[in-house]
DNA sequence: AATAACGATACA
DNA sequence: TGTATCGTTATT
């Protein structure tokens, strides 16, 4: 038998069977003994001459309707009285027939003898219904598969979908009553060859029945060509591919939660009608749908081996049938590095490809980067050295000067040629001084505010084959290393005394720069012209010699770095993680020419 | 207005 | 209990 459907069309509130003069579709074809169109209510077919009858015109109510297992409408039963209405049996029956009952008090409908009854239309298999939606006459209606290409059939869970759209495929959509939205677009009838003349002219505008001549086939060749395809090798095999297995089988867990969800939420909604919860609801729809979207992924990567329904969750590893261990994906191990084996042979040898496709610009910019810093490195190597050598030569100058012998007169005749009127006013302390003492005073003055901080690190230093750079003084209170050059700590070396006889020994220089060969032979306690002159000499080697150091540590850590990035590049993890995407140069390179 | 999403419900 | 698909609502 061939039920139809009740129709309340919200759209169209006469419902009522008789009297519908109905402005709808003029040239649609009428039925029953009222001949008059479809107008959506609920109708029934008669199982012999398979006409349809309003349910209204026959007095058969829909609940009633659904005792009927065959109808036979009253002229064909007329005709042959042979004909006899059945009725389904079993539990149904009782309660169905208690509702046919109470529908038949409320409509004042009291003739018992009008049954529901039923049909079942030969001519077009009798599973064909009419509904809301359904004509059940036109091609779409009398369509039974699913094109499995449309953005419909992909949403279904059967097609590998996600099930959110949950609308019938687009060619078995109603001709005449699915919403036009829902019935096959105009831009996929001339895409992939599916026929476009009836459809794309149905798209034009309003349609009636009498427009859709029959046109022999709903689907392109191609389209059927894949559905039995699909058919015989089961869906999975033409659908999923090895790399979207596990994807794939999440989303249709993710599908299976949803189901259980909702219905976990119903028995509370339909008790508690205006929940607080309720009142929120509308505008932040999207965002709570994400936020569940999102618990439901977690749930599901930390979730224990049972998905929610409480069944055992099958290990993902390649050809496993095993459960999973709880809170994991794998029933071992070993199931897990396979997959994860199989990720990569599937993926790395494309990468690669991609990788390769084009040059590596950071790559080359890195190299030039490089031999810029092995360059500099060079230099600061060669300074150094240089350095060190000036380093041992004021070594010498100074061990050379300590043999010259002091020489009196000179001391007394230079002690004695500065005028005594002049002050000048130390630099540190800020007391007048004069000149003949001042370096010796601002020097002493100096190290003596100086030695009053410390300038430490936690650090000793370490650089090898280097002497005499910091003073590295532990100080255990603070737990740091002294950092001043060794030669200028005033903290923790003091200027050694000076004995009686020494000479001052400062090489003597003409025009600033040019050495004379001579030395200072004045006593070096009594020369204040060469004031500690070995000291500064020494500190200002030293210095150079630590800024050298400090030049070569930075390029160390810079070529570290840069060689770090360099070998991590294209390396599995990057190459697995990134892919190299080849944009058309000229419109995608965003740059400026003159940076390019 | 079209589209996407989804609660709801009939039915298997 | 799951599927198909409807009508409604939110979003674009």
């Amino acid at each position: 038998m061939s039920e139809a459907a009740a129709a309340e069309r919200p759209e169209d509130e006469d419902g009522g069977g008789g009297g519908k003069v109905t402005m709808e579709t003029p040239n649609a074809p009428v039925y029953c003994i009222c001949r008059k169109p479809d107008i959506n209510c609920f109708m029934i077919g008669c199982d012999s001459c398979t006409e349809w009858f309003h349910g209204d015109c026959i007095g058969v109510s829909e609940k009633a309707a659904k005792a009927i297992r065959v109808w036979y409408c009253p002229s064909c039963r007329d005709r042959d009285p042979s004909l006899e209405i059945k009725y389904r049996l079993k539990k149904t029956r009782e309660k169905e027939e208690k509702e046919a009952d109470s529908e038949r008090d409320d409509k004042t409908d009291g003739d018992g003898s009008s049954t529901p009854q039923l049909r079942a239309d030969r001519r077009r298999g009798s599973q064909i219904k009419r509904s809301a939606r359904m004509c059940g006459e036109c091609d779409a209606c009398l369509r039974t598969e699913d094109c499995a290409q449309c953005d419909f059939c992909k949403d279904m869970k059967k097609f590998g979908g996600p099930n959110k759209i949950r609308q019938k495929c687009r060619l078995r959509q109603c001709e005449v009553r699915a919403r036009k939205m829902l019935r096959v677009r105009d831009e996929e009838l001339s895409r992939g060859g599916a026929r476009g003349r009836g459809l794309s002219r149905r798209g034009a505008g309003h349609q009636t029945e009498e427009e859709e001549e029959d046109d022999e086939e709903g689907f392109s060749e191609s389209e059927l060509e894949l559905y039995e395809q699909y058919k015989a090798a089961g869906y999975r095999d033409l659908v999923w591919h090895s790399e979207e297995e596990e994807s794939e089988s999440l989303r249709k867990k993710a599908v299976k939660v949803k189901h259980v969800k909702r219905r976990e939420k119903k028995p509370e909604k339909k008790k508690s009608v205006s929940a607080p919860r309720e009142e929120a609801r509308p505008r932040r729809h999207k965002v709570k749908q994400r936020h569940r979207e999102r618990v439901r992924h977690s749930e599901r990567a930390e979730g224990g081996a049972k998905d929610v329904s409480g069944a055992l969750r099958q290990c993902l590893g390649p050809g496993c049938v095993q459960p999973a261990r709880t809170n994991s994906k794998y029933c071992s191990e070993d199931c897990g590095m396979k997959l994860a084996a199989n990720r990569i042979y599937e993926i790395l040898p494309q990468r690669i490809q991609q990788w390769q496709q084009s040059p590596c610009v950071a790559e080359e910019m890195g190299r030039r980067q490089l031999e810029r810093i092995r360059r500099e490195q060079q230099a600061a190597r060669l300074r150094l050295t240089m350095m060190e050598k000036r380093f041992h030569e004021l070594e010498g100058i100074i061990s050379n000067a300590k043999m010259q012998q002091v020489q009196q007169h000179e001391e007394v005749t230079e002690g004695d040629g500065d005028d005594t009127d002049l002050q000048i006013f130390c630099v540190s302390c800020s007391h007048p001084v004069n000149p003949k003492v001042a370096l010796r005073h601002m020097e002493r003055c100096y190290a003596k505010y100086e030695s009053q901080t410390s300038f430490g690190s936690m650090y000793p230093t370490r650089i090898e084959g280097a002497t005499r750079l910091f003073c590295d003084v532990y100080n255990p209170q603070s737990k740091t290393y002294c950092k001043r050059l060794q030669v200028l700590c005033p903290e923790h070396s003091r200027d050694p005394k000076v004995p009686a006889d020494e000479v001052c020994g400062c090489p003597l220089v003409k025009d600033v720069f040019e050495p004379t060969g001579e030395f200072c032979r004045v006593s070096k306690r009594k020369c204040n012209k060469h004031y500690c002159w070995e000291k500064l000499r020494r500190a200002e080697v030293d210095l150079e010699r630590v800024r050298v150091w400090y030049k070569l540590d930075e390029l160390f850590e810079q070529e570290r770095n840069l060689r770090t990035a360099m070998t991590n590049r294209a390396g599995l993890l990057a190459l697995m993680l990134h892919q190299t995407i080849q944009h058309d140069p000229i419109t995608t390179d965003l740059r400026s020419a003159k940076d390019r």
